[in-house]
DNA sequence: ATGTCTTTGTGAACGCGTGCACAAAGATGG
DNA sequence: CCATCTTTGTGCACGCGTTCACAAAGACAT
């Protein structure tokens, strides 16, 4: 998951658990392609499927907002999806801001996805005096001196943070202390906010290194059965070269 | 966490739990840095703080690869890094392919951090015949039609999918076919994958969508202590008017 | 009005992940 | 060799999230 909050004790939100707020958005995005197909009504189960999740966890989700079903029928799509906007906060719109229009920086800007969802690139922050006032996305990139005005005038709650590794806490102290209370970081750091500050990271490295772990366990298994079968007489030895601490590592602990 | 692994049953993978893997390539990060520093010996407490998690939970995590750490000292840094990205099959080199080379999957191509740690963009794969031939982060842009081709020559297991949402699913399914085993999807669509086969997702936007519901909370919150402190006569009605299903919805259900 | 059939909403059980707290291990100094 | 001090490794308890399974609710037909 590339994901991760930070601090949120007692509080949980008005009895949301965490892991519904998360699938929100996924119920969302099916209901609304089922919504712009004019489909009046939809099931727990054929909704679940849409959403690719269980449908009993689909409706113990829903009973958190509320009982808005009816039985025997199911969901109605257009209520539905007015509910959940609602709850996430879509029904109004969120300026956003992102500092460091690299190459990250600038191909989030050109994404339309934003906009669909009641969120609106605010502006864009660059610290190269090079990039300001070139437009991307058809947005003019201002020069980070300015970024305490920017956020302020524009009421910024939400900034993204596409800047390199060993910037981004300091980006990151200027945004919390300008007024943005959400940051969705880009960049492979650990940031530390002040209590009260949400964020979020998104992290390609991380992804890609889960799925080789998972890549290599299948190769590994795999390995294993042929070897198993072809020689199960040599099963004691190829078990003692392959156990949690069978390989000679490069360099010894001390 | 923008993730969401699909279909995990009863085997977990010789013991580490998921949650675990998730966190390695988190402590590597960290370990990676400590050891370009030359530091020799790190706590438990001094590396969870680096990498933001509790130290217990550190501890208790390297607790599955082995017991690496020495009592009264800490661990081994080379000797961690090393276990670590074994255990990751980081030691191994992985070839990727990219699908869809527009704003989002030029910026994945010219990203530095994938070679870093092991994974090597083998192929560019667009369908647009005017991509193909095009460098794009000094590699030539392939049509789609030779995919399977590719895939199969460079021995690739590891897919990442930067196309359009509509057209993932095929694009997903051909990789499959082909035999990549892990794929990592941006677009925004729930992809249905046969069993062995592991997907990951990214989803900007869903990321955004929950800081939204948290930043909306934060604001409630706080106008709900200032109402609340300013007139507590009123209490009865603002919260009737604040309740889960207070709000009239615009559309009603049949 | 009554019965049937579909589907919701949820009680309850279970498993996973987290964090506390501490005993054991080992380093270090005398 | 012993005492002290640091830090690991883990037993244990707790809470969250998931899933099953079913009673209750309502639609719809007769
Ligand atoms: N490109 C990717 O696909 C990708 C993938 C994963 C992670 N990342 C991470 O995202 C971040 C950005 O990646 P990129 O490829 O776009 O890098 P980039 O070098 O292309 O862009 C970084 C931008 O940040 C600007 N910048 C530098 N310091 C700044 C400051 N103090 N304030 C404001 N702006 C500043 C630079 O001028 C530059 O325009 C990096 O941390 C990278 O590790 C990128
Ligand atoms: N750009 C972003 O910041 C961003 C953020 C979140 C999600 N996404 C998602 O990532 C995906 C890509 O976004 P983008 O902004 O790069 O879009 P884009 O339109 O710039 O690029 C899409 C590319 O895919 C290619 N393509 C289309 N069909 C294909 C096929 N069948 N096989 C191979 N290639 C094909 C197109 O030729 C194009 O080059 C989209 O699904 C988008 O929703 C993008």
């Amino acid at each position: 998951m590339a994901t991760g909050r930070t601090h949120r004790p007692a509080t949980r939100s008005r009895g949301i658990p965490e892991a519904t707020v998360a699938r929100l958005p996924l119920y969302l995005r099916a209901l609304t392609a089922l919504s712009e197909r004019s489909v009046p009504t939809v099931s727990s189960e054929e909704l679940a499927a849409a959403a690719g999740v269980n449908s009993a966890k689909l409706r113990k989700d829903f009973s958190y907002l509320g009982s808005y079903g009816t039985r025997g029928v199911g969901y109605d799509v257009e209520y539905l999806v007015y509910q959940i906007s609602r709850e996430l906060g879509l029904t109004q719109d969120w300026p956003v801001v992102i500092v460091g229009i690299g190459n990250l920086g600038a191909a989030l800007a050109n994404y339309g996805g934003f906009a669909s969802r009641g969120f609106r690139v605010a502006a864009l922050i660059d610290a190269d005096p090079e990039m300001a006032g070139k437009q991307v996305a058809g947005i003019a990139v201002q020069h980070s001196d300015g970024l305490e005005k920017i956020i302020d005038e524009n009421g910024v709650s939400i900034g993204v943070i596409t800047t390199p590794p060993g910037v981004a806490q300091q980006v990151c102290d200027r945004l919390v202390a300008a007024g943005v209370t959400s940051i969705l970081n880009f960049a492979p750091t650990v940031l530390s906010v002040p209590d009260g500050v949400d964020v979020r990271k998104v992290d390609l490295s991380i992804e890609l290194q889960i799925l080789a772990f998972h890549e290599q366990r299948k190769a590994g298994e795999e390995a294993e059965a042929q070897a198993g079968a072809a020689a199960v007489a040599q099963a004691a030895q190829e078990d003692n070269g392959k156990g949690p601490d069978g390989d000679v590592p490069a360099v010894m602990p001390a």
